[in-house]
DNA sequence: TTATTATATTAATAAATTATAATATAATAA
DNA sequence: TTATTATATTATAATTTATTAATATAATAA
């Protein structure tokens, strides 16, 4: 049985949508959209985006968690970057139609 | 004094993760993108995305609101249309990524 | 006019998110 | 070893969002 058009439309939505939850806040989106630039400390983007260093470590907790980005170690400083590329995707067409 | 790449992504983010909050959750996505597609009434979008009578008009009503939509009444009907050619675009983009 | 259908509104409540504060850990420096 | 710096964790407070239920309005049909 073929699935139609509505319950694939809906089925992509489910899957959008939840990406978009992280990039529908300004101060998770900036945080994004400074690591798909290039990889930064939680130290950069607690200054970059204005957040507290216990919500920006959340924040890259829950995104981590959820496979968005991924972090290295270097000595004391733990460095994350992009990893779901379907974000990286998302981050540059946006680009695209609002920076350009 | 020039903006320097900071704020201006900052603002950017403001602006874009505000629309993105409608397209952060799958039935108001899914509901998005049927009006994309073509003009809907609101008991057509009541029954393409599983949302209760009083809901999806109370989601349209917002939407409306924030200029994101608007409406025309046809009898005893009301047809939605996308007003906010940020979210067509927006829209399009993600069509071009994910299912295509 | 009365009944029915489509949509809107309001209020109350449930559920989820966001943010803060306090504290912990782990690496390096003094 | 002790102090300092960077990051993580936990609990909880504050706020926002989502949902339901009840009711209202407005158009059309009987």
């Amino acid at each position: 049985m073929k699935k139609d058009k509505k319950q694939i439309l809906t089925e992509k939505c489910e899957e959008v949508a939840g990406l978009l939850k992280y990039l529908s806040h300004p101060q998770r989106m900036i945080l994004l959209c400074w690591i798909a630039d290039s990889p930064k400390t939680v130290g950069d983007l607690q200054e970059l985006c204005g957040m507290s260093q216990s919500l920006t470590s959340q924040v890259l907790a829950k995104m981590k968690a959820e496979g968005l980005v991924s972090s290295r170690k270097d000595g004391k400083f733990v460095t994350y970057q992009i990893e779901d590329q379907r974000v990286a995707k998302i981050i540059n067409s946006l680009n695209k139609i609002f920076c350009e």
